[in-house]
This record gives C-alpha cells, structure tokens and sequence, in this order.
RNA sequence: UCCCCGAUAGCUCAGCGGUAGAGCGGGCGGCUGUUAACCGCUAGGUCGCAGGUUCGAAUCCUGCUCGGGGAGCCA
C-alpha cells in the first residue's frame, strides 16, 4: 500500500491524473457516497471534498478488497488502494482498481441522515454537522474560500493594509441596527445603581457590544496607513426573517484615504468583478453545479457583470426613472423616501439589467458620517445594486470637514462627546477618504443562485436558532 | 416584528370527519461493468405540541412551537 495519500481531485484533474499516478498504485481516503453492487463486482463513489467529483471504485469480486466494500454503506470513511486505470464505463474516465480496502469508521445505514437522494436545504440545515458531505455545501464550502481568498488577493495586490477591527465594541455605528449586549455580570441578580443594572461593574466597566461594523475604526488606520480593509464577522440583532439576513455574517470594509466617491465607486466595481472572475476561473465545476442546479443563469450573470460596466445614477435619477416607469408600486415613490426592494428591483433587473450604482441619497435617510453635498440636501453616499440580490455594497464618501461633521452629529441628536477620538481625525490632519461594505454571504449568495443566505454560512445564526 | 402558507414513516409527499398510504431510503434475497443502477420480498407511524368541538379528529376550531415565501430593518 502507497505512504502518500493523493487527492481525488488530482486522480480526476481534466488534463487527467499526475504521471506518477497514473498506472501505478496510489492511496485514497475519503468518504463512500454510494455503493453499487452486483454478485461480481462492486462500485463504491468515494468523496474527499477535494473537488465536487466522486471517485468510481471498482472491486471485482477476485479481489481481496471485495468482502469489505460490499460491507460498505453511505457514510463510511475508508482508506483505498489501488491502480488508476481508464473506465470501461461510461460516467467517468479514470477509476480506481482496487487492491485493498480499509474501513476506517461505519456509518449505520438505519440511522445515517445522508441519502443518495437530494436533500431540501430546511432538512439539511438540521443536520448541519453532516451537510458539508453533500454535493451542494461542499461546492458551497470551496466557492466561500475561493472568494475569500479572492477578497485578500484584490486588496493585497493593490497595497491594501488587511486590519482587524474589533469584536467587542463600546461605539455605535449609527445607523447600522441592534446590537448583542456583551457582559459578565449576572444576570439573575445584576448589581444596581439607582434602580438600573450598574453597567460600570460590567467586566470593562461600561456597556459593550458585539460590533455592527468595522468602519469607524479602519478609518483610524486609514488616516495613518492610506489604504486598509477589514474582513471579518459582525453582528445585527435584528429580529429579521428573511432569507437575506443573518444575526452573525461576514463584512468586507475597505476605508481608503485620499478617495473621493467616483474613485470609490470604481474599486467597488474593479473588486465585484475580480472576486466573480477568480470563482468562475479557480472553481469551475463547483460553478457548473450550481448553474445545473441552483439557478440556470449564474454563470452567464457573472460573466455578463465581469463583462459589462455597472450602470452610474444619481439618486435624484433614479426617482426620476421609478416615476416614468409606469409600474405601479406597492411604495409610492417620491423625492425623499427610501429606496425600497422593489424599487431596488426595478432599476437594476427590469430598467438595466445589470448592477448599478446609485449614489448622492437625501441626508435625511443616511448616517450623520456621510460627506454633505454642495446642495446641503444630499449626501455623498453609493449602494452598489445587483440583479436577484438587491443591495450588496453599502458605501459613502467620509465626511472630513470637522465643523460639518459636528453639525451632522448634531442634527442625528448625537452627543458629541461619544464621538471625540473620530472628531480628532478631522481635527489633526484631515483628508477626503471614502470607504464601502459589502455582505460577503449576499456575495456567495449572488455567486452560487443559492436562494437562502442560510445556506451559504457554515453554522447560520438566525433568530431563535443557535444550533451547532 | 407584520402578512400568507405549511408540519403525516428516516427523507419527499398524498390522504382532509368513519380502522394510516405511496415513492425513495433501510433490511433480506437476486442480478454479466454499474452511474439517482435494476428486479423481488419485507420491516417501519403517539399524523409538531396543548386544549376544544364531535358518537367518532391526521382531517374541523383555538393557542403555542418550529419551518417556508413575502414585507419591514439592512449587508
């Protein structure tokens, strides 16, 4: 029996197996999928989660393999060795000859959840511990690190400093939802200080939270480091029930300095385009799978957005558009409200059919830290739209001038002194800078035509749901 | 949080006032290289939970829990 293990996908790579494995013997492990038996021969699908692809293990009933691969059911883990050799079947073109067969750990066929059936996500969400063996969360589980990967590899390559922003937070960034309260006090008996629980006897002595968003401190590094990113997990406690929304989810936030908002909105399309171009070019049959299965389109989308330039309009264009459209909304639209869904939906699905770019929003509908128009009605603010997806980058030129800032602040009916060391970066050595964030599981969700956001998250967390 | 829909075998579902069904999966057996293999036999259920109506409830009513679709909030 070969020492090295050799990946499945590497046996059943399209420029076919390695040189010094093909004809010799070489060693397998992974997971048995299925297992097709006849009184002389037996097939056993082997996974390894190295590709989407299963390996055909053929056990003719000579071989001394042949007493445990009949044994073998869904589920169990084995070592195979073997010759790869070319199929005389029709499904693949190289398989595995086996010699000899482990098993490494059993998988009881009467209580093992995994059929060789598909699955409904709501099922498999249940059984999240086992899903990442199916064809769909495996494909899923490459593409999000692919794209993760993605996400680093753009920003690396063009001088972006990666910063890790923190977990635990004392700030609000306004506008940005509920927060999870983070304490250690007890609380079947908190301490109290005129009637309310006494926050300063909390573990960092004042109240702290799980953070919404990363923006306000990347800005610090941006006004030191120029161009910086965070990537990492926030948190919305939101009672939302949606198939788009998570408690805990994943958040790209680039902060660069010296950005106005057109440069903005070209580094949100430069970076939508390379995160699709290196999924489609490095995951090219986990892509396939989810064109065949989840939505028939997604490939070509992708390729159509790689291809094509977003669409820009201002605010006040985009109302224009909503009110000649002739379609009669469930929100009335008029110069001042917020965009709703379905108005997000029209422009980019039916009116372009591509993603677009709305920038310049009233000021009345955005936080007080978006840059104020010349008009002193709107401000400098950028949602990326995408077909079947709505929002998916949220973004906004900073406002840098201290004495407009503060008025913002003001106008929020914010206190001001909760916002001192952010009033200092305008007050020593201020300088225009703009910044986005993008969901990265509405990304992976755009990417694959997976329909719910559950579904494309390791362990989702949703409300009343914590499972695993 | 709001509106609509749903919960029956391990899974996907049918049944919608009168003794609980199918397909797949499982078990057993068969089968000349199979591809969601195929053929035969077979086991398997507190019909989500709690109340109510009725001679009788999986079926009708109420509440709750969980899930789905849509909306709001947003990424």
């Amino acid at each position: 029996m070969p020492l090295q293990r050799t990946a499945i996908k590497d046996i059943l790579s399209p420029d076919g197996p390695p040189a010094q494995t093909a004809g010799g013997d070489v060693l397998v492990q992974g997971w048995v999928k299925t297992r097709r038996s006849s009184r002389s021969v037996s097939f056993v699908q082997v996974n390894d989660g190295s590709t989407l692809r299963d390996l055909q293990v053929v056990v003719d009933e000579s071989s001394p393999a042949y007493a445990v691969a009949n044994a073998l059911t869904t589920g169990c883990s084995v070592t195979v060795a073997g010759q790869v050799v070319e199929s005389q079947g029709k499904g693949q073109q190289y398989e595995i000859q086996a010699q000899e067969i482990r098993l490494l750990g059993g998988a009881d066929p009467e209580t093992y959840p995994l059929q060789k059936k598909r699955h409904t996500p709501e099922f498999l969400r249940e059984i999240a511990h086992l899903r990442p063996r199916t064809n769909t969360f495996g494909a899923m589980a490459r593409v999000r690190s692919a794209a993760a990967f993605a996400i680093h590899s753009f920003f690396q390559q063009r001088g972006f400093q990666y910063i890790q922003t923190p977990i635990i937070t004392a700030s609000d960034a306004e506008g940005a939802g509920s927060m999870f309260r983070v304490t250690t006090l007890n609380l079947d008996n908190p301490p109290r200080h005129d009637g309310k629980v006494d926050a300063a006897e909390d573990f960092f002595g004042r109240p702290t939270f799980l953070t919404v968003s990363g923006q306000l401190e990347a800005e610090i590094f941006a006004m030191a480091l120029s161009n910086v990113y965070t990537f990492g997990p926030t948190f919305r406690a939101e009672n939302s029930n949606t198939s788009r929304h998570l408690a805990e989810f994943w958040m790209v936030e680039p902060e660069v300095a010296f950005c106005e908002l057109d440069g903005l909105a070209e580094l949100a399309e430069d970076f939508l385009k390379h995160i699709f171009g290196y999924v489609l070019d490095n995951c090219r049959e986990d892509m396939d799978f989810f064109n065949r299965w989840h939505n028939p389109e997604t490939i070509a989308t992708l390729e159509g957005i790689i291809n094509s330039r977003f669409e820009r309009v201002t605010y006040t264009e985009a109302v224009d558009l909503l009110l000649k459209s002739g379609e009669s909304f469930e929100y009335p639209v008029n110069w001042g409200i917020d965009l709703q869904s379905e108005h997000e939906r029209y422009l980019t699905e039916k009116r372009i059919g591509r993603p677009v770019i709305v920038t310049d929003y009233p000021k009345e509908i955005k936080p007080f830290y978006m840059r104020l128009n010349d008009d002193d009605q709107t401000v400098r603010a950028m949602d990326v739209l995408a077909p079947g997806i709505g929002e998916i980058i949220g973004g906004s030129q900073r406002e840098e001038r201290r004495d407009t800032l503060l008025r913002r602040i003001a106008e929020a009916g914010l206190d001001a002194a909760d916002y001192y060391w952010y009033l200092d970066l305008r007050r020593y050595g201020t300088v225009p800078h703009a910044g986005f964030g993008l969901g990265f599981e509405r990304t992976v969700q755009f990417i694959t035509g997976v329909s719910n956001i559950r579904d494309v998250i390791p362990f989702p967390r949703t409300p009343k749901n914590a499972e695993f």
